[in-house]
DNA sequence: CTACATATTCGTATTATTGCGAAATACGAA
DNA sequence: TTCGTATTTCGCAATAATACGAATATGTAG
């Protein structure tokens, strides 16, 4: 078999966006928020979170850009959520992933 | 129930720190030659891979320094492998993170 | 209209990441 | 020893990420 120079995919692209969005503990504990659904509001997570407001706005639009988080504003405030397509997807993704490698018997 | 500020987890930053490491598409793409046992070594992923071989041995390392891979000197290569361990620490982690999410109903 | 509350954007500084080629390293073979 | 093979480290440049406070929206209440 010849080994050959090959561009990256698709698939290896989205992989790697999703988990650099998931790659910074402030965007893990934001999700992990969002899951509780205790505190889906900017405000109640910038109390609770060690960072500027300033700067948990930038790491939810870094989500928000990787498509896993959505928010809606509510007056006054700002109301975020799971992005529960691409969610789904991910998951989906870090499954197959994982499974696959874990299903070679590692001869290396 | 009063919100305050809350210092982040071990758990956040070490799943952090895997997602960080995952978080390039040609780390994702050599876990996947790792993980197909056809290109343990150096020499052949540095063939297929679209980057300079310096480069390869920068992403190899922080693959090890996250503890995902392994690396042993048979000369005159190095073969790679997926560390076992950390690797299933890692699909363990992952996988309760996305389930503790969608076991969320939610209403945001 | 003005003041208030909330969130985002801007400007800036610091540090980290990514990438390459050249040089260095390590070892076996001639 | 000297050459050849394979990989890593070094030096550098360019870009991206992280973080903060100040300034800017934006809509509500008075």
């Amino acid at each position: 078999m010849k080994l050959e120079k090959r561009p990256l995919t698709k698939e290896q692209e989205q992989m790697a966006r999703f988990a650099k969005a998931l790659g910074h503990p402030i965007r893990i504990a934001i999700l992990e928020m969002l899951a509780g659904e205790k505190c889906c509001y900017h405000g109640d997570m910038s109390e609770v979170l060690p960072i500027a407001k300033s700067t948990l706005s930038q790491h939810l639009n870094e989500l928000k850009d990787a498509g896993l988080i959505q928010g809606t504003i509510t007056l006054p405030t700002v109301k975020y959520c799971i992005n529960a397509e691409n969610w789904t997807l991910a998951k989906k993704m870090f499954g197959n992933f994982f499974t696959e490698i874990e299903n070679t018997d590692q001869k290396c």
